[in-house]
DNA sequence: TAGATATATTCCGATTTAACGATATATAAA
DNA sequence: TTTATATATCGTTAAATCGGAATATATCTA
């Protein structure tokens, strides 16, 4: 029940309903997710730890990176389908068709310093 | 996306999933699931309408009781794709398994006057 | 070692949620 | 009309949640 519960609870959140979209397209390390959101560092943080423990993504070290990725049947049948699910749902909604076609352009390299200048 | 965090938010709470897996197996009335959940009456009421606003159930009113039921395709494709999965996820829950177990057991005739004897 | 940087964690305030008791509403029966 | 009863709504309280700023941690570079 605690497991499924959790899977519920991580897709509640708009923001994180967003950044499981945002990784089907491509891995995304959190000041990609922070810059393409437009929300602070410590949010964006905050909310991939929430789905990571829910099962629907991993993250994976990379130097001072963390690529996050979608879960591929690792984890419970609860997340892998719904990661299933969301494979097309709500590819019809205006804030996900705004979010997905700005997506291209959010590069890590580009947001490095992008704050001091 | 609303419509999908309503469903979302509806399954995150242990007694709205335990609402939907009793109506797997009969309509029920508030009283009885609030007698099978050992809850206040206000508790259920509110749980159902949360439910009820998702999407996931029905109310049916008969006299003076409101029977609630299963949606069946009517409302939107995440509730009707929720409702589907739960046909068969938390069978093995210890939580549902009890719950379930007990559900024969509930009969709104039963209940009446209980709390006066 | 020291400095820079990406991410995680902590702290705090604002909002939401869940629970209950009390009350309001609607309907059936007397 | 009065009484009883099933459900819905309101008011309140405690806990959970979300957001950002500040800080801690880890890693790369010089």
């Amino acid at each position: 029940m605690n497991t499924f519960i959790k899977v519920m609870k991580a897709l509640s959140d708009p923001n994180r309903v967003k950044m499981v979209k945002m990784l089907q397209a491509k891995p995304l390390c959190v000041c990609e997710i922070q810059a393409a959101l437009g929300i602070a560092q410590s949010t964006a943080s905050k909310h991939l730890k929430i789905l990571e423990e829910s099962g629907l993504v991993r993250g994976f070290k990379d130097g001072l990176w963390v690529n996050y990725t979608l879960s591929q049947g690792n984890a419970s049948p609860y997340s892998a389908s719904m990661i299933g699910n969301l494979k097309h749902w709500l590819d019809d909604d205006p804030q996900i068709r705004e979010l997905m076609a700005r997506l291209p352009d959010i590069d890590r390299i580009d947001i490095v310093g992008k704050s001091s200048g």
